[in-house]
DNA sequence: CTTGAAGCTATAGTTGCTAGAGACATTAGA
DNA sequence: TCTAATGTCTCTAGCAACTATAGCTTCAAG
């Protein structure tokens, strides 16, 4: 039986998000030792690490708990478990695309700036007003990392 | 002059935004009618389209407000703003680098799910265990839109 | 003049954590 | 065995960048 800080070391999660997990239910209620200190298993290790390789490839913590409901259910059709995972694979490729988007037009930005005035600058410029675009970048959907 | 339904209508944000970025200090306090009702004129428009266009290329609201103060400042180097685009530009191009690798991921957990029961599904195999990936798409910086 | 849309303030919720306070548990070293 | 350091406990609040709700007032059209 491992505690948390240990847990969290083995699967690469902060103990802090560990019981962030229980609490919202993502992961059981931990046993407790004789000093009420969680104590876990091989059960919510894999558990664990099932969650963790989830969030890197982005899936959001309500996919997962789906997919987690769905890997309890062995003899079912895992028709359920493809869509989310397409449409994961789906919101990656939208992302992309609009990234490379920006990417474009940060790029002609900051090639532009001939680093003068503030007056002259192309960044401010740009920014300023839309029409110097070349792409259509609009819509929202970029948000950054934590 | 405008009001804040017309002003978010020109612009493309929505009302409670304005307010939001007023209370934040991005937007200065607005002058009031009459009847305490918020009135724009051009500057604020130019000022609101500024940050919206910053938002869509992916700038955080804390650069916008260095970008804002620098482009009050025409006669100071735009050396700053330059740096903070090109910050801008290495996030984007490491964001996309991520999302490639996550794609490839994601299309090969899809590719090889043959559409039985879950039992057998390489979806809820492979996010079990990452020894079954290709490629190391790990590191967090991946979060999604809102 | 009335009605419905648009505006006001203030507060709370969203996602996925992270950080802090203050108290108890456990473990390693002297 | 004692003690000090580390780990754990609960609870609350904070982060970005909004969005939504409630309960009010003001405005514009018919």
């Amino acid at each position: 039986m491992l505690t948390i800080g240990k847990l969290g070391e083995a699967a690469g999660v902060k103990v802090p998000t560990i019981r962030y997990y229980e609490q919202i239910g993502l992961l059981p209620e931990a046993e407790r030792s004789a000093g009420n200190q969680r104590l876990y298993g091989r059960k919510a290790q894999e558990r664990l690490a099932f969650i963790r390789h989830a969030r890197d490839l982005g899936f959001t913590l309500e996919a997962i708990r789906d997919l987690l409901s769905l890997s309890d259910k062995p003899d079912q059709s895992c028709a359920a478990a493809d869509a989310i995972a397409k449409a994961q694979l789906a919101e990656v490729e939208s992302r992309i695309a609009r990234l490379i988007a920006l990417k474009a037009e940060l790029e002609r930005m900051v090639v532009q700036c001939a680093g003068g005035r503030i007056a002259d600058c192309r960044v401010i410029e740009v920014l300023g007003d839309h029409a110097l675009c070349a792409t259509d970048h609009r819509h929202p959907e970029v948000e950054p990392a934590h």
